[in-house]
DNA sequence: CGCCAGGCCTGCACGC
DNA sequence: TGCGTGCAGGCCTGGC
């Protein structure tokens, strides 16, 4: 389910109640995730303090006194503050509780998610040391996203996903940024002019920065008592539009698969 | 029942 | 031999 902008939505989320409690106990009830959960963590956290929440990918990082708390959602993970007591549910995987009484719970039923650790720098676990440009900052630009692309003849869909060059564009936005560039999904990617490089960059930022902006509302939905935590609905373009008019000219928006995965597109607004 | 699902790592085959 | 690259498989559960 998440893709970066739900994580960032997540950071967002959580930050205000989390940032600057203690941590009282680390419950962990399912042990093994996609990894398994280091269980030092249970002796390691108590007592320490978490000092502030950041996201590199989609990874969120917990800063703490003992050292960082990695968390990654994978596709059906979400995070939620509740009251410590609360009744586990049947996928309730996980719990931070902290001295307020609150705790930071993880769902996820498919279990493709993560919980880490790094003594120190996390960016140097191995899981993070390889990721590649982090969207919507300076580190990412489009002189560097077209000389990593020049080998590269594989479709600029399946590229643009490839984590070792840019992080955080998951199948939905991969979609939705190719259209806003109207570049054709199964384009060679080293085919690509390097100006049309840089109108796909800027959709990149653009979409992702919209998704976030719309997740915004959704923030008060990270604490409650019950319920799911309400991931906000995409207004996609061509995502999960098959056979549905394009917005833009009218034209049937096509599915095909590429990688194993699914991509929408609009074959008359992208070439 | 079969198929699908928004992540992402691993291992394999291949070509330079 | 050693790489970068492309591809398939696999981890899980739930919904249609």
């Amino acid at each position: 389910m998440p893709e970066l902008p739900e994580v960032e939505t997540t950071r967002r989320g959580l930050a205000p109640h989390l940032e600057g409690q203690t941590i009282t106990s680390v419950i962990i009830r399912h042990p093994t995730l996609r990894w398994p959960v280091p269980q030092q963590l249970t002796t390691l956290l108590p007592g320490k303090q978490l000092h502030q929440i950041q996201r590199r990918a989609k990874y969120l990082l917990f800063d703490t006194e003992a050292g960082w708390l990695i968390v990654h959602l994978g596709m059906s993970g979400s995070l939620r503050v509740l009251p410590a007591n609360t009744p586990p549910g049947k996928h309730d995987h996980f719990d931070l509780v902290f001295a307020n009484g609150m705790a930071m719970r993880l769902h996820d039923p498919r279990r493709f998610g993560a919980v880490l650790w790094a003594d120190d720098d996390p960016n140097a676990h191995p899981l993070l040391a390889s990721l590649g440009m982090e969207p919507m900052t300076d580190a990412f630009t489009a002189e560097k996203f077209f000389q990593d692309t020049r080998t590269r003849s594989a479709p600029i869909k399946q590229v643009l996903m490839d984590s070792h060059l840019l992080v955080g564009v998951g199948n939905i936005y991969a979609s939705e940024a190719l259209f806003v560039a109207g570049i054709n999904p199964k384009t060679q990617a080293k085919r690509l002019s390097l100006a049309r490089v840089q109108r796909l960059c800027d959709a990149v930022n653009i979409t992702l920065e919209r998704a976030i902006r719309a997740g915004g509302s959704t923030l008060r939905d990270f604490v409650k008592t019950d319920g799911e935590p309400g991931y906000f609905q995409l207004d996609a373009a061509v995502y999960g539009r098959s056979g549905e008019p394009c917005r833009k000219c009218g034209a049937l928006i096509r599915q095909i698969r590429q990688g194993q995965r699914s991509t929408f597109y609009c074959a008359v607004c992208q070439r």
